[in-house]
DNA sequence: GTTCAGTCCTACAACGTTGTAGGTTCGTAG
DNA sequence: CTACGAACCTACAACGTTGTAGGACTGAAC
C-alpha cells in the first residue's frame, strides 16, 4: 500500500502531525528535524493521501468545468486556457460535458454528486436561459460563463457580444458591404450568443443608415462547420442578393466560405467573410478569415482567478461582480477590400 | 455546512450505518425502514461526501486523462471521445495537459501527486520516447496511447499506424501519384507517429516499385497547422518536382492545402493531398480532405474500458494486453482522379 | 419447546489527514 | 537563579464514510 504519515513519523522517529507540519511548511521546525523527515519523505517515497486531506480541510483542489463539447474548436481552445489559468493556481480541472445545449443535462449538472469532488465549477450553460437564472443558485462556488444568463446571483465572466459584433458588422461596412448575410441566427433569441450578436450587427447597419433584411437572415440552431455550410447553400439557391457573410461563429463561416467558393462566388471580391471567437483555425483557412477575439485567454484567466478568490474565501460575504472582456478585431483577406 | 449520514440517521430515527445500506442498495432492508431513511434523504438533500467514501473504500470514481494539448483538434476530438466513454462506465475525467511533447514534463505528470484524486490513468505521451519505458512502471492502473513507447509494462491502445499509413499512401499511388512529398517527419525516428507512419509511406512506395526521394520529406517536429504551412512553402520552393503530399496529421495537410492554393497548384488536379487522423475538419476543407480514420472513437472507447477493469481488478494480476484498432481510408476530394 | 438460518439493524473501528490544546525545552531578561 | 515567552514537538479528536462483528428478532424445522 501507499505510504502514509505514520510510516514517515515511525521513520523519521517523530510524531505523525510533525511531519505533517513538514508537509505544510509550517514555520517552527528545527532544521534537523526537518531534515531527518524529508530524508524518511524521500526514502518512502511518500505522497500525502489527497482525500484524506481534502475529508479533513474541505478542499480537493479540483475545479470542475461543465461546457458543451469539446469537439467545438471554441471550448476545446478555451478548455486548454482554463486549463493552463488553473494550473498557476495550483489547481487541477475536472471536466464535464453538457453536450451541445441539452437544458436539462445543464441543470442536473449543478447538483450533480460528482460536483463533490470539486472545489467550485466554472459553468459555460448553451441550453439553459434567462428564465433559469434561479438554479444558480448553488451552495458550492459557482462563476458563469457564456450568455445564457445575466444578472444572475453568481460571479459571470463574459465577453462584449453586442459591441464586438457591431464591431464586426462595421468593419464591413467600412469595407463597403451592404447585404450582409448573417449565419447562426436563433429565432425570437434576445440573449445568449446569437441574440445578442445579432443586436449588435443590428446596431451597426442602424448607424451606417442601412436597411435590415429579414430575408439575409440564415436561421441555425446549431454552430457547427456543417450548419454553416447548409445555411449558406440555403440563402444561396434563395437568390437573395448578398456581398458579405458574417457567420456568428468562426465555425459558421468556414463552413459558409466552403460553399460560397463552391458555388463559384470569389472571397473577398464577390462575397466578404467575417467569423466571431478568433479561433486558431481562422488563421489557416483559404483565405484567411477575419474575425473577432472576443478575449478568450482572458476568460479563462479571469474565470479561474474569480473561482479561485471565491473558494479562498468561502463562507465570507461578497458582491457578486460581472466580467468583460476585451475584444479585437481581426481583420484577415476574407474581408479585404479590392 | 453540508448534511450527513448522521444528520439523515437522526432524522429517520436509524444508525447511520443503515443510511449507508440504504444508500449503497444493501438487499437486507425493511421496505417500511428503507423508505422512512429515503424520505430523510430526500428532505434533507443528502449527498454522499466523496472525499470521504473515497478515503474509506480508496476509490475515487475519477480517471485522469494527461494529454499534450486540447488546442489540438485530434486531442480534443480524443478527450471528447473519453469523457462519453468514462460516463458510461460512471467516471468522470481530470485531464491534465503536459504541453506539447515536453517529455520532462510528461514523466513528471506520471508521479504527480494529483494523480492521488485519481483511479487510473490514460496516458497519451508525445515527449517520452522508446527508452523510458521502465518509468511506465507505477503503482497505479494505467493505460497507455499512442505511439512513443512500445512493449511497456503495462496495457497499451493505439492505432495500426504503419498499416494505416501504407494504405494512405496507397491510396494516393492507385490516383496515379508517383512524387508524394510528406510532412511532419521526425529525423531519424523510428517509433512514434512520425517515425511508423513514415514506415508504412515506405512500404507502400516499395511495393509499387517507386524510389523514395529524401528532397520530398518535409520535415518538422511540430504538428500544428503552421508548420504545415511552412513546411509546404519550403518544399515548392526548394523547386522539387511532386504531385501528391501526404501530411502525417489532419493538421499539416489543412495548412500545406492553403499554400499550394495561394502557390496556384490546384487540388487535386495538379497536387492531391492527403491527411492522417480523420478530423472532423477534414470533411469542411476546400476541398475536402482525404484521410485516414485510424478509429478514435474505437480508442477512447477501448482505453476507458480497459483501464475500468484494471481498476475494478486491482491487485489481482493480469496480462497486459496491446489493442490495435481498425482504421478506414477516407477518401475526398483532395485525391480525386481527375 | 428448542434450534437454526435468515433478516434486519447497530456499535465500533478504521481510512489518512489536520486543527487544537497543551507539554517540554531553550535562551534571555530580570 | 528565576521567570517567561518563543520555539518545537506531541497526543488527541475530528472530518464522513464503510467493513466487521455481532445482537435481536422472526419463522420454519425438528
Amino acid at each position: 500500500m501507499a505510504t502514509t504519515l505514520h510510516d514517515v513519523a515511525t521513520l523519521a522517529g517523530v510524531s505523525i502531525k510533525t511531519v505533517s507540519n513538514v508537509v505544510n511548511d509550517y514555520a517552527h521546525i528545527r532544521p534537523s528535524t526537518r531534515e531527518k523527515v524529508l530524508k524518511a519523505i524521500a526514502e518512502l517515497g511518500y505522497q500525502p493521501n489527497l482525500s484524506a486531506r481534502s475529508l479533513r480541510s474541505g478542499r480537493t483542489g479540483v475545479i470542475g468545468l461543465a461546457l458543451p463539447e469539446l469537439s467545438l474548436s471554441y471550448f476545446a481552445e478555451l478548455a486548454d486556457a482554463v486549463i493552463r489559468a488553473a494550473e498557476r493556481h495550483g489547481l487541477v480541472v475536472l471536466i464535464e460535458q453538457t453536450g451541445g445545449g441539452d437544458r436539462s443535462r445543464e441543470i442536473e449538472m449543478l447538483s450533480s454528486p460528482r460536483l463533490q469532488l470539486t472545489d467550485g465549477l466554472l459553468f459555460s450553460p448553451l441550453g439553459m436561459g434567462q428564465d433559469d437564472v434561479e438554479l444558480l443558485n448553488v451552495s458550492y462556488p459557482l462563476v458563469l460563463l457564456g450568455e445564457r444568463i445575466f444578472g444572475g446571483p453568481t460571479d459571470h465572466v463574459t465577453m462584449r457580444n453586442e459591441e464586438a459584433a457591431k464591431a464586426a458588422t462595421t468593419h464591413l461596412i467600412e469595407g463597403g458591404r451592404r447585404r450582409i448575410a448573417v449565419l447562426g441566427v436563433h429565432e425570437g433569441e434576445r440573449v445568449g450568443s446569437a441574440g445578442l450578436r445579432l443586436k449588435g450587427h443590428r446596431e451597426a447597419l442602424d448607424e451606417a443608415g442601412i436597411e435590415f433584411d429579414e430575408r439575409l437572415m440564415g436561421r441555425v440552431d446549431r454552430w457547427h462547420r456543417l450548419d454553416g455550410a447548409e445555411t449558406m447553400r440555403r440563402i444561396i439557391e434563395s437568390g437573395v442578393e448578398f456581398d458579405a457573410v458574417f457567420g456568428l461563429n468562426d465555425t459558421l463561416a468556414l463552413g459558409a466560405m466552403r460553399v460560397l467558393q463552391e458555388a463559384g462566388l470569389r472571397v473577398p471580391q464577390d462575397v466578404a467573410v467575417m467569423g466571431f471567437d478568433g479561433l486558431d483555425e481562422a488563421k489557416y483557412s483559404l483565405p484567411t478569415l477575419s474575425t473577432v477575439d472576443p478575449g478568450r485567454d482572458e476568460i479563462a484567466e479571469t474565470a479561474v482567478r474569480v473561482l479561485a478568490e471565491r473558494i479562498e474565501n468561502r463562507g465570507k460575504p461578497y458582491t457578486r461582480e460581472r466580467h468583460l472582456t476585451t475584444f479585437e478585431v481581426i481583420a484577415r483577406e476574407s474581408t479585404a477590400v479590392s
